[in-house]
RNA sequence: GGUGGCGUGGCCGAGCGGCUAGGCACCGGCCUGCAAAGCCGUUUACACGGGUUCGAAUCCCGUCGCCACCUCCA
């Protein structure tokens, strides 16, 4: 099976050949840390964990780049007396880890900050001036631009003419050979922090945005690498940027451009100025945060997704399905389920190999679910072995096992003090029941269900779980 | 003005030329003391108008509506 990837820059599905097909290299563009993470980020950062889990899968080894975008104008625009710049950065970069973390997103194999690879931004802007795609501009401001009409090639990711395009709205000149030059070095300013410039060739001052993503991919992965990833929102300027800092530079840079969808509120892109934005610290307040990554990786990563209480609803009905079945079949398999046996079903696979195919994927999963349902019913004990198994596997892959370790939020003495407590109460509706003395039996089952707890009957017994867990 | 994308049954969401994903909701049945869970079955679809084809949700043309990017944005 060969995996295919839609190509943003060929606008096509193309088989994926990595350059080394036992460590696939990518890097995808990290948060600006300038305010805690939305929704929107989640989704970006889940896509490529999920792609990267399944090239994983695939090829065993994966190099995975996030950078950390820690100086920026948007960073010192949020900076305060009582916490500068770099106090802010650390602090909402740790935000970011944490909500990734809470959702089930790896660590990246390296999370460059943007500065700690000063030198190496500074190095490739001296590369452009030299070449001759770049220079300082004339007003001595200490900015430097890259001169965007020396590259024919600008507008090669996005299919965009520079003539045709728009011109800034905000076209200050400021010394520019053309009004998309783009500035790849920004000169210091009176009313900036003295500790946010570093000295460079052209005067002190700091990186532009885009060379940030040119100069840490190439120090990290080299001047080739396999998959450049990031939101759709990013295609231009950033990655359009990108492509020509480094093109120009003579890397042959990304192989394959991946995008993911944008999280919409209401069929609209989440904005500050909307002020529609959900933020992931809200989400995980209230909601499981395996039900967050499930509403959030359920639909394909190229589409965009529309995110309310009801996908958060749908998407923990869905997981409570998947769950159930894996506890039961657990409960009454016992010791013939065997997780050490991975299975993935071929369609799965085939699935996940054509774009990442998660819908269907998923559907895998359900129909796998629905045979193991079946087969616990029946009392077809290999069957039901087998499908446990492969759900387990392929939830595992998508890393939405509810029964993984890492989704096991009440182990310790509190959930066995509530299990005890709970045990108490089944037996005396036990015994109620033993009597026929149903009214008994459903006041004990009210009074546990107001508590958001549902009893379940089954042949071995009566089990209980906490609704929506 | 330029670039890209989308409109699927009550809802979410796949499909990309034939074999009518999946989940949620609803209804009927089995099971149950009643439930819950589960299983079986049923019901609603492809924005609109043309065209190509033996055959189109899927391809082409047109119309309408919606969204993203062209300024910082995952």
């Amino acid at each position: 099976m060969t995996v295919r990837l839609y190509d943003t820059q060929a606008q096509a599905l193309r088989d994926f050949a990595p350059l080394d097909p036992r460590n696939v290299t990518m890097y995808v563009c990290g948060p600006t840390v300038q305010s805690g993470p939305h929704i929107g980020h989640l989704r970006a950062a889940l896509s490529f964990d999920i792609l990267r889990r399944w090239l994983a899968h695939r090829y065993g080894r994966v190099t995975f780049v996030r950078n950390v975008t820690d100086i920026d104008d948007k960073v010192l625009a949020n900076a305060s007396e009582t916490e500068p710049w770099w106090a802010l950065a650390y602090r909402m970069e740790l935000e970011f880890s944490r909500a990734y973390a809470a959702i089930g997103i790896a660590a990246p194999t390296y999370e460059p900050r943007a500065t700690g690879s000063i030198p190496q931004m500074i190095e490739l802007i001296q590369t452009l001036i030299d070449r001759d795609h770049a220079y300082p501009a004339p007003d001595g401001s200490g900015d430097v631009y890259f001169d965007v009409r020396s590259w024919r090639g600008y507008g090669a990711l996005t299919h965009q003419s520079l003539d045709a395009m728009e011109a800034a709205a905000d076209a200050d000149p400021r010394g520019k050979r053309d009004p998309h030059d783009f500035a790849l070095w920004k000169g210091a300013k009176a009313d900036e922090p003295a500790d946010a410039a570093w000295s460079a060739p052209w005067g002190t001052g700091r990186p532009g945005w885009h060379i940030e993503c040119s100069a840490m991919s190439r120090r990290y992965l080299g001047p080739e690498f396999d998959i450049h990833g990031g939101g759709l929102d990013l295609r231009f300027p950033h990655h359009e940027n990108e492509l020509a800092q480094s093109a120009a530079a003579g890397d042959a840079f990304a192989r394959y451009w991946v995008h993911n969808g944008l999280v919409t509120v209401d069929g609209q892109k989440m904005s500050k100025s909307l002020g529609n934005f959900v933020l992931a610290a809200d989400a995980l307040a209230v909601r499981d945060p395996l039900v967050i990554r499930y509403a959030l990786g359920a639909a394909h990563y190229r589409s965009s997704l529309d995110i309310s209480d009801r996908a958060f609803d749908e998407a923990q009905a869905a997981l409570d399905r998947i769950r159930t079945f894996l506890d039961r079949a657990a409960r009454q398999l016992g010791d013939v389920v065997d997780t050490a046996s991975p299975e993935v079903v071929d369609a799965f696979a085939a699935a996940m190999d054509d774009d990442l195919g998660v819908p269907q994927a998923l559907a895998v999963v359900h129909e796998t679910v629905r045979t193991g349902n079946a087969a616990l019913d029946a009392g077809e004990t290999d069957a039901a072995a087998t499908a446990y198994r492969r759900v387990r596997t392929m939830t595992g892959v998508l890393g939405i096992d509810p029964s993984a370790p890492e989704w096991q939020q009440d182990a310790g003495t509190e959930a066995s003090a509530l299990d005890a407590l709970v045990q108490t109460m089944i037996t005396q509706r036990a015994d109620a029941r033993a009597a026929k003395d149903w009214a008994a039996a459903d006041r004990v089952r009210d009074a546990i269900a107001a508590a958001g707890i549902t009893l379940e009957d089954t042949p071995d017994g009566t089990h209980w779980s906490i609704d929506g867990r």
